[in-house]
DNA sequence: AAGCACCTCCGACATAGTGTCCGACACCAT
DNA sequence: ATGGTGTCGGACACTATGTCGGAGGTGCTT
């Protein structure tokens, strides 16, 4: 089968379109069911049109493949939150607007959030990739808690760690969970959750 | 290798001794850096003195391991939890002598509930076992909401969800990165939050 | 002592998947 | 026409899973 579209020109954004064709081809075959972990390389080359040297010549491995994908869709979602969580003055219905927006994100890669998760598990690649964003926000939070005077010291770093993960599996769970005519109310309640948290009722 | 022990009366209580072998040496493998998802039939069943077929003998295959071994263990944990969410008059106090508990026993099983965590993320039957789990211990929590007057509806299942997998993961996380030293310290951080979010401040 | 039941073991077999390698093909630029 | 690049299919070696058959050891009963 040809190359999927024109050749990417160099410097240029995002991931060249064979890579881009696989990663749609993925969240396809995930949206289906199937857990990133069962399926093949040779279903996932399959499934795109690509021969199997030819997935080995993109990606070293699967773990790879999976970095890569999540790399350009999952390092926006979670910098919104580290964007609020980090701003001078912020305020509870914008952290509503946030946590609508960051609600809206993991709907739409929905399938490869979950991916990641999953492999996380056991692949430490994959583990560090997902740890790095995660507690990313967490060390923002922290310093925000001990900033604002609200917790120091182990209890910050405990309050901050919940806040991260919590927020972040709330989010997941919800998104499994519920249509998306539910986000608004789940947004509130959980800023609620958040505001509570960070020490501001 | 001949069988370990003598063979279990029948009705008594825990797993046939060479299970529970095959339990001792699994949470060993796991002790020593291993992941659950690497760790082959053929290296578990060695490790073990057993036979491959033999293995096949007493489990179906690595899942129904994990879920017959996490059984054992993983199933009093949370009902420490759900008890003290459930009792008619609870205190403070209470909630951090039973996250003390918690985490004192998360502690002596950490790499075979990390496995568990690890497989649910791709296997169904690990997967349907875990969120039993933490499920049971969130519907006790909303219940309580309810009838606390605190929550109702959809921000009453969003607080008790958060609950839920918010204290798992915070006790996962500083059991993994905490000495046990900090245990009361973290114990009666984590009472805090979870006394608000109960609306009991 | 012999027979039976149970549990165990090893090895063979078929299947699936991974990762590497090689030769061939198509396309593009020179 | 030639060289470079990216692609492809197929072969190969290896690992792991799950099943099957035959053999061995132990304990109990007759």
């Amino acid at each position: 089968m040809p190359s999927v579209t024109r050749p990417r020109r160099p410097g240029e954004p995002g991931l060249p379109p064979a890579q881009q064709h696989v990663l749609e081809v993925v969240e396809r075959l995930l949206a289906d069911g199937h857990t990133f972990t069962e399926l093949s390389i040779g279903r996932i080359a399959d499934a795109a049109g690509m021969g199997r040297s030819t997935f080995y010549g993109h990606f070293p491995d699967k773990p790879a493949l999976l970095v890569r994908l999540a790399g350009v869709v999952v390092g926006d979602a979670l910098g919104l939150a580290r964007e609020w969580v980090a701003a001078p003055a912020h305020t509870r219905a914008g952290l509503v607007d946030t946590l609508t927006e960051l609600v809206a994100e993991h709907r739409r890669h929905v399938h490869l959030i979950r991916a990641v998760t999953e492999v996380a598990g056991y692949e430490p690649t994959v583990q560090a990739f997902w740890r790095a964003q995660i507690d990313g926000f967490a060390a923002v939070a922290q310093a925000r808690l001990e900033r604002d005077g609200t917790a120091t010291g182990l209890e910050a770093e405990t309050a901050a760690t919940v806040l991260a993960w919590g927020t972040e599996r709330a989010i997941a769970l919800h998104v499994e969970r519920r249509p998306d005519t539910d986000d608004p109310a789940f947004a509130t309640a959980l800023a609620g959750r958040i505001w509570s948290a960070l020490g501001r009722d």
